[in-house]
DNA sequence: TATGAATGAGTGTTCATTCAT
DNA sequence: TATGAATGAACACTCATTCAT
């Protein structure tokens, strides 16, 4: 009966899982369409194939869905793209580096449509969702770390204000490369590339570290 | 009995173009603190000091008093600082340029609490108001400007793409400056106008025309 | 300056009476189009070329002014066609009599759009409004002096509870007659004198009196 | 588990079909009352002693609402009364014929009040609500089977026409039988059928067929 | 655990009427 | 007399969240 009890739980961990995974890609889902304000619990719920009420018995609020949504994406991120801010990858000539970073998140981005809805706008200061926060501190430490190696001169406030410039501008080119068509995309991405390299650049050199 | 009754009728439309102002002033206020979408047209009324009803003695709706705003906007930045995108400034160097242009929106927005909300955002593609284009159109064709004196050679797409482009990573940063705190202000408008230049740069060229 | 003042009087009567003409005929063309209830003062005073305020004027509220509409339809009918209802028509044939008690009314009703939206539904018993009761009370008259001519033996209580049906049955296919296109209307008015004629007819006998 | 799962929706679908039968029975008693248009779904959600927004649980608006009433009173309808208008009754003489008919109706539109607010009323063309539809097609539905039986060689168009006349007659006549108090009722119910033989005599005979 | 019914304050908007001028 | 601004309760409908089962 021990194990039988101890085999229930794992059955139930298991579909508690899969219900919350279910959520999760509902929201995402939700989320890239119409963004995270416009999308109603009610949506996700039925995105989701289940009843409001369920929603409930996983998370606390809405902002909770997002909030573990986040958190998913930042798994996903590090655990397929984790490599791609590696030291080495670092060092590479500035051009290059924004390849192997911008590339596999624009890709990511593309296969996971509620990452962007998550990315804090700079904007629309108070009342706007906690949860944003957790993906833009992932997006600003990595930006951070690319100080860290090209440009470890930097003073820390400095260094702090200009990760945020970047991660904005970053943000922002972004949401235009996602809502473009697939025909333009291209040329944005490589704008987005150019936008982010030319205000790199002057504080950690175009060439290889 | 004659110039009475136009006397009244300035009094009349005077109290009108007032209320008018009123009303704006509160949608301003509003916008600016919570953003287009999350306020409410009651907001707006209450902050106006004026009943729901009166509100449509003027507009035909929430999105009327957007569109109002954004003209009124759109006139208040060619009255104050027209001449910051005459032909002569274009010609500067370009880090003079942005000084020229860029600082004198800053202030406008700091006057202006709405105008940032005004602005479309990139992302969230559709459903957004139709009374964000408008404002989003004017820097478009400001930047577009200064390409056309600049950047003659550029290919047209090329050319609003890269308006497109300049005015996202503007808008954004534009933001970030607004959020921030009054102290750190001015570094952050420095960092602006190092994106921006960093942006604009390769195409247009640093030194004067 | 007695004279004067007189003179004064009039004039304002007269441009008094003027403007409550074009506020009937505004109103008129507002209940025509939509009926009494959806038809909103600010729409009759739009239509009218004048101001909300101006309406108050003259009427006291939305149902006076349906109330002055319907006399002047009173009046205008019995003007126009008040001999259709002499004696001399009610002793004719049914037929011929229903042909001339109904083509004027149905000529009448095209020149005067609003009339149709003043004859008191039968339904909704409650809350409507008491404007409509006057113009059904004239319908009812003329009704029961044919009765008076053609059948004078009915009971008072029966000839009045017929009036009454009578009406209701010309109301209803005056409606659907004006509701129709020009190309069926001809059709229509055939079917609307033979139901009143059917209904008539046990009653007040086919031929002449 | 399994069995108690279907207990459970049953249970709670029982409770939903209730709702929703408490709502149909509070939007008919306040149609009945004062109509559709003048109704709010406040009110009905007041009547059925919910909030306003479980209304919306279950129709997804105003319209829906009458939608659902209408249906509910054509199953009514034909459930408790279809054998009326079997080819048996149609073949009756004409007076029989319309007791047959008309009584139940009466007394189906006396335990329920809404019905005669669901029949079309003939003027007030546009904006009127769709709902009112199936119920006047019902009713022209059933005329016409008459006529098929009774004066299958009628053209099809007079046919039509004079369905819809005899369902004008009708609906205004019922209005003024609910109307009335239960006096005079009985008066005012022969009259209706008097109004209908008399239209209907000549097209389709007074005799057996 | 899951359901879906229930809530109620809130949304943008309308409208008959009043009021200051 | 005329204006048009002002009112505020009402409308149809939404939504994050809770509750009974």
């Amino acid at each position: 009966m021990n194990r039988e009890r101890r085999q229930d739980n794992r059955k139930r961990q298991a579909r508690g899982e899969l219900r919350i995974a279910q959520i999760l890609d509902a929201a995402a889902t939700c989320f890239g369409d119409v963004g995270f304000a416009a999308t109603s619990t009610n949506a996700i719920a039925a995105t989701a194939g289940i009843s409001p009420g369920s929603l409930y018995q996983f998370f606390a609020n809405k902002d909770d869905i997002a909030r573990a949504l986040a958190k998913r994406y930042i798994r996903a991120l590090e655990a397929a793209h984790g490599e791609a801010f590696a030291d080495e990858v670092a060092k590479l000539p500035l051009t290059e580096m924004l390849d192997r970073i911008v590339d596999p998140i624009i890709a990511f981005n593309l296969d996971h449509p509620g990452f962007q809805a998550l990315l804090a706008d700079p904007g629309v200061p108070s009342q706007v969702s906690e949860a944003k926060k957790p993906l833009h501190a992932v997006m600003l430490t990595r930006i951070d770390a690319i100080f860290g190696v090209r440009a470890p001169g930097l003073a820390p406030e400095t260094r702090r204000r200009s990760a945020e410039v970047a991660v904005g501008i970053f943000a922002a080119l972004l949401r235009m490369v996602l809502a473009a068509g697939p025909a333009e995309r291209p040329a944005l991405v490589a704008e987005l590339k150019r936008a982010v390299g030319g205000y790199l650049g002057p504080m950690v050199g175009e060439g290889a570290v």
